[in-house]
DNA sequence: CTTGACTTCTACGACTCGTAGAAATATCAG
DNA sequence: CTGATATTTCTACGAGTCGTAGAAGTCAAG
């Protein structure tokens, strides 16, 4: 199937480094994060300082990531969490069908058992409407 | 945000007729319910025939339509159903991320009230009493 | 066999994405 | 202030996807 929601792999990549970090990252941190394997599970990946700050300026224009101008190597964050991002397109791609139900349904013939407990938790207790 | 996982406007607009057609159809049967609005909520779109012919063609290249070379006017067919689809691509995003249990929170904060009920139901939880 | 319907081939332009050099700009040691 | 260094912005190319469809090939029926 293949799909990723409108990023590319290397700014999908970056995404998931921001959103492992803790505090907001410079270019160069950015940098050197994607190439060691040790602060995720992906695979090394070795680019120009330019192609990073070219990909951060398009997931800026896209609104996944907001840059402080403010401090000198100016420093990136995510603009959403990455459970947001995901939710946000999961709902996205519920969205574009007319049965939603239908969808639904065989959503859930497909989650694991864990996560159907985690969503019976969800769904049991919280009265359906928080964020 | 702007997804809808790996096909194109034209093509997610010939998967929907695919999907709301109860019989296979040929490719100027396909050409006409796109014209015709009231086969579907989507604006009319003209396009020509061998437009259609080669969109079906890179549809069935990428697994989502089958073909019938047996009949002369070839017979299209969607090879997966709407819902079924539907929830592959939820789940190819789910996979995505490490932490599926806090995106699946995130996602159940954002279904309406109905929704959450025919979950309820799907996972066996006695319903809540404020929908 | 000819004709018309149908299909395959080929192709172009717009757009996205990875990639990064070149040029502009900001910062800092002296 | 000045030049060297760090950082950012501009510009651009090549590959790939997608909408678009003409041209040419194939097939069945008269």
């Amino acid at each position: 199937m293949v799909v990723m929601g409108s990023l590319g792999v290397l700014e999908r990549l970056m995404m998931d480094v921001l959103w492992d970090a803790s505090a907001p990252l410079t270019a160069n941190e950015l940098k050197e994060s994607l190439m060691r394997p040790d602060l995720s599970a992906t695979p090394t990946k070795q680019v120009a300082t330019t192609t990073v700050l070219t990909v951060l300026s398009r997931l800026e224009t896209k609104g996944f990531v907001a840059r402080d101008r403010g401090v000198r190597p100016h420093a990136y964050t995510a603009v959403m969490t990455r459970a947001a991002h995901t939710a946000g397109l999961m709902h996205e791609v519920l969205g574009q069908v007319p049965d939603r139900e239908a969808a639904l349904a065989r959503f859930i013939g497909g989650v694991t058992p864990q996560e159907a407990e985690t969503l019976r938790q969800l769904l049991g207790v919280a009265p359906s409407h928080n964020a």
